[in-house]
DNA sequence: CTTATTTTTTAGATTAGACTAAAAATAAAT
DNA sequence: ATTTATTTTTAGTCTAATCTAAAAAATAAG
């Protein structure tokens, strides 16, 4: 299995969420910031290998095996970003292109080994859960941010955008994974928010809390 | 640079020990478990990118960006290898390959992390002296075993041979980096010899003796 | 100092992955 | 239901890295 298979395998898996009925060659094109000539290319090379179906104009879905491979390469992903947070003093909006390459080596021992040492974490830096041994995902219950009422609270637990610049702004609001958030009030014209984060109040805009995870506590 | 790059880089950084005055195809082709034909390619290639200097039939010599980036690709190497048995359990005979893989992820930050976590080791698991972060080598002053005399001795501080066949030979018989050794026999007609290691006697073969390095004390 | 051998290079093919440009299939709109 | 627009696929080219087979250069031997 190449690197470039691999991440195509990973990118098709994530859109699957969004394209339950085949993934467009488009929006796998548009993903892997590519061509869709060449998606279209990759994507007959993943068929061929049974790791995706696929018909012409179809869309594409990861076959078991396919999926199996996607997801292997995700833990190795948050594997890895929980050792560069936990052990290497990165911070969380550091680790995504560091770890896009560590994903790729291969070693059964190492992912294990690892996994040990950092303690079988559940989760990775920006909250999203790690895939067990046997690609087992263990979703957690999280609402976005916006969807709060008034007056209900909770602990913010993943983001939805981790892009780098996202990550800083939170850093710079002292938002971090953990920290309890309750909304003290919604403004309906641009619903944006104010809330209590720790012991700060401070007004976030929609595109803020539509990108923040909260597990509720009442 | 590709990876492909890197590790012929490195194949002619290890064989100008061997070939001063010019690296041959050939010994290239072989160490990197090619054909002739492909290594004069890759020495096209990288001579045009002025990593080595090469005219057609006269072998070929790094240039001083050539050897710095074999360097950094060494240093690399040697700091994963020590991360590997130091924090996840590997033994020194299963760190290479995936070392090999790990050499090549491009990011200065995680390196120096790395670097820091681990204390600033000054060797690897197999004793091979860590470049530090200007490329500087300090070279441990070491003698061949069998070089020693009967009644000479010192502390097993290295191997030649890093093989995994000759690592699990060594371990079987106690043999391991910081060991004292003292020379008790020599039989000229194989050139064994017979050495205390720690508290056990016992017979080393020519090519044993002629693969392990000693510090000397007196 | 020619001949034979070894080493090295060239020539031509192959594979994975990507690209551009054009054709074909599907979907949308009058 | 045709025309228009979008999406997807095909056809052909490109690069890095490899290979085999053959040619050319350098070295060694008689």
């Amino acid at each position: 299995m190449t690197l470039s298979e691999e991440n195509y395998l990973k990118a098709i898996f994530h859109l699957e969420k969004k394209y339950t009925k085949g993934v467009p060659t488009n929006a796998i094109a548009e993903e892997m910031d590519t061509k869709a000539s060449s998606a279209t290319d990759m994507i007959k090379r993943l068929s061929e290998k049974d790791l995706i179906a696929y018909k012409p104009y179809q869309g594409a879905k990861l076959t078991k095996e396919g999926s199996a491979h996607a997801v292997k390469v995700i833990r190795k992903h948050r594997l890895w970003e929980s050792f560069l947070v936990d052990k290497l003093d990165f911070s969380w909006d550091e680790v995504h292109e560091v770890a896009e390459q560590l994903e790729h080596i291969k070693s059964e021992k190492l992912i294990k080994e690892l996994d040990k040492f950092l303690g079988y974490p559940k989760t990775d830096p920006h909250g999203d859960p790690i895939p067990d041994e046997n690609g087992k995902i263990h979703r957690i219950e999280k609402t976005i941010l916006s969807k709060l009422e008034v007056g209900q609270g909770g602990v913010c637990i993943g983001v939805k955008d981790s892009s780098s610049a996202f990550l800083k702004y939170l850093d710079k609001h002292h938002i971090s994974l953990g920290k309890s958030i309750k909304v003290l009030g919604k403004e309906s014209f641009d619903n944006s928010m104010l809330v209590k984060v720790g012991e700060d109040e401070l007004t976030l805009s929609s595109l803020v809390s539509t990108n923040l995870y909260i597990k509720i506590v009442k």
